[in-house]
DNA sequence: ACCATATTCAACCGATCGGTTGACGAAATC
DNA sequence: GATTTCGTCAACCGATCGGTTGAATATGGT
């Protein structure tokens, strides 16, 4: 099949990776930032952020001593693309947006 | 978090379970039916049906002694709401993110 | 009643997961 | 040059995963 979706779709199934990706999404981040606000060792996010590269969702870039980690949003495409592929679902979902500020964007 | 997506996502990351899901698309199937083209045994399948079940992406309706599975594909909206909020934006630009979202909740 | 069919259960296997700790290397600061 | 900061590596832990086999449980057909 598609090796590649079984990693994002992997990558995604953790709700810790998934607050990450959300973080990401306002700025780049150092991995001592990422790892602020979890109650879990620096080791412990630093392989979670590992999974997330393999997977394509974000990219590390090493400048001096700090890794910058930034979203790669396009690793979702093909995952979106193959649940399109249910149909049933606008491009657009507002009930589901709304949802969606409230849970992952209140902050 | 939102434990219904850790299982939606993780039910998703499995190649076996996504060709499940691909043949559920044209009708609804009988367990034994389901397993016939893989080459795992059949309580595998049954196994791959149950990680479904659990994750809302298929419901199983028994009738006499056949054990339907059909595909409920409603689970499937808040992942792929979530995937698309990440994949249609410009992750640098939360801003214009948010008006949009404005501008669309208003229309 | 008997037998075949449909499906799950229970126990097991090796591999991977999410997490820890402690040691380590590399870069900035004093 | 010594020390602190940033991040990963390696080894370990218990839990879960994807898979197997063999027995068990229904239900249907004859």
């Amino acid at each position: 099949m598609d090796p590649r979706l079984d990693l994002v779709f992997a990558a995604l199934a953790d709700p810790t990776r998934r607050a990450i990706l959300t973080m990401l999404l306002e700025d780049d981040m150092a991995v001592t930032d990422v790892a602020e606000p979890f109650a879990i060792s620096l080791a412990g996010v630093s392989k979670h952020l590992a999974i997330l590269t393999r997977a394509g969702l974000i990219s590390q870039e090493k400048r001096g001593r700090v890794k910058w980690c930034k979203l790669e949003p396009e690793a979702l495409r093909d995952a979106s693309t193959w649940m399109q592929a249910f149909g049933q679902f606008d491009a657009l979902d507002l009930d589901a947006f709304e949802r969606f500020l409230e849970t992952e964007l209140r902050a």
